[in-house]
DNA sequence: CCTCGCATCCGTATTATCCCGGATTTCACC
DNA sequence: GGTGAAATCCGGGATAATACGGATGCGAGG
């Protein structure tokens, strides 16, 4: 699958020229882009699970692009940032940067240098999305267990033979087995082994 | 534990008055220094094993910051790194960040966040080292497993069963459990939980 | 009100694992 | 050429886990 056609590049700066010439240049290569005037319309109108990056302007009017990275940590949305700035001061620079930004580029762009910066982000959080959504069909398995399989599975994990488990519960030994087989099912776990992987992974 | 008694700051700057009021300001506040004029000086004489922070220069006559830096890396040496600079240009500061400097201040350096930024640093780097070593203790109990065990590891981690273990390695049941029993014993493991939790602990 | 999912319990039978003690081959190191 | 560690094997008995099949109380929702 290429990557071009599954991403989305969002372009976030008040200058419409420069939008249009970046806008044009990764078009011309193939990436979908979408253009927001503002950090405030880009963060009502950004949808968090399309895949893609974020080209920043960091100074605009409104909201500034160093306030749209704080706001989207904030919300724990990932995805990868490159600012893109026309007087460059190193503070900002390393602010953002220390706030996650995986580049820094400054106006005026070199359009070779921004596709591949640009492609390489969009490499980073399909990879990234890979990451997660295994981790997210874990905890959606881990989710389907009652309270009471909860507990016996960490338990389990802890490595406490069934019969402590009952005894800690004040649950009968029997009991434990029951609840063992359903959760080997629901997580269609096959082994012990497996349970431990899917609730260690699931602890990040 | 102080981590002011513990840790060193390492302060890379060939101007030496630098170096002077800021190992100056440092000691007062109870840390300890150790001072380089160069890179290249630091390079040799550095103990990887000394927790600490690096402040480095970024222009330095020989060998500069960056390149340091990249030096660093190259070795796996995680040190925190807070670059200082006079002159401050944008795209160096950017690839120092993405190189993974902690933090990037221009001189003249501030006292106060110097020393909090220092302090950070510590911290970082003390809990770095917390964890690499949680972690290289598992993989040294691992490297002490022969060949076989770690086979017979390497499936029980799997889920399979005593039997399916001896079917693949081609040898007895009764083997197989015995190459069990001292996997635990070597890995002080009381389960299979346990193996599998250092297991994959030890993969990152 | 009745159903359904959850949590609880039970016996029995089979299978797997763990622990006891002992034994052989091979290979490397002294 | 002996010593020792690794890897292999064995039997038997205790303990634990798994599977089959069935049962009760309880609370939420149609």
């Amino acid at each position: 699958m290429d990557i071009r056609t599954t991403s989305t590049v969002f372009l976030v700066d008040d200058d419409e020229d420069l939008r249009n010439v970046v806008a044009f240049h990764l078009k011309n290569a193939g990436i979908h882009v979408q253009q927001y005037a503002a950090a405030n319309e880009f963060l009502t109108g950004f949808e968090p699970d399309q895949p893609g990056c974020l080209l920043l302007d960091i100074y605009m009017s409104g909201m500034s692009g160093l306030e749209l990275q704080k706001k989207l940590n904030q919300q724990h949305i990932q995805i990868p940032i490159i600012i893109m700035t026309s007087q460059g001061d190193v503070p900002t620079a390393v602010q953002a940067m220390k706030a996650g930004a995986i580049d820094y580029i400054e106006k005026p762009l070199d359009k070779d240098i921004l596709l591949e910066r640009v492609h390489e982000c969009l490499i980073l959080d399909s990879s990234h999305r890979d990451k997660t959504a295994r981790l997210s069909r874990y905890s959606h398995c881990l989710s389907g267990l009652t309270r009471r399989e909860y507990e016996v599975m960490e338990l389990m994990v802890a490595g406490k033979m069934n019969k402590v488990i009952a005894a800690e519960l004040k649950i009968s030994q029997r009991t434990v087995e029951d609840h063992r087989a359903s959760i080997m099912d629901k997580l269609k776990a096959k082994s012990i082994a497996d349970v431990v992987r899917i609730y260690l992974l699931s602890q990040y």
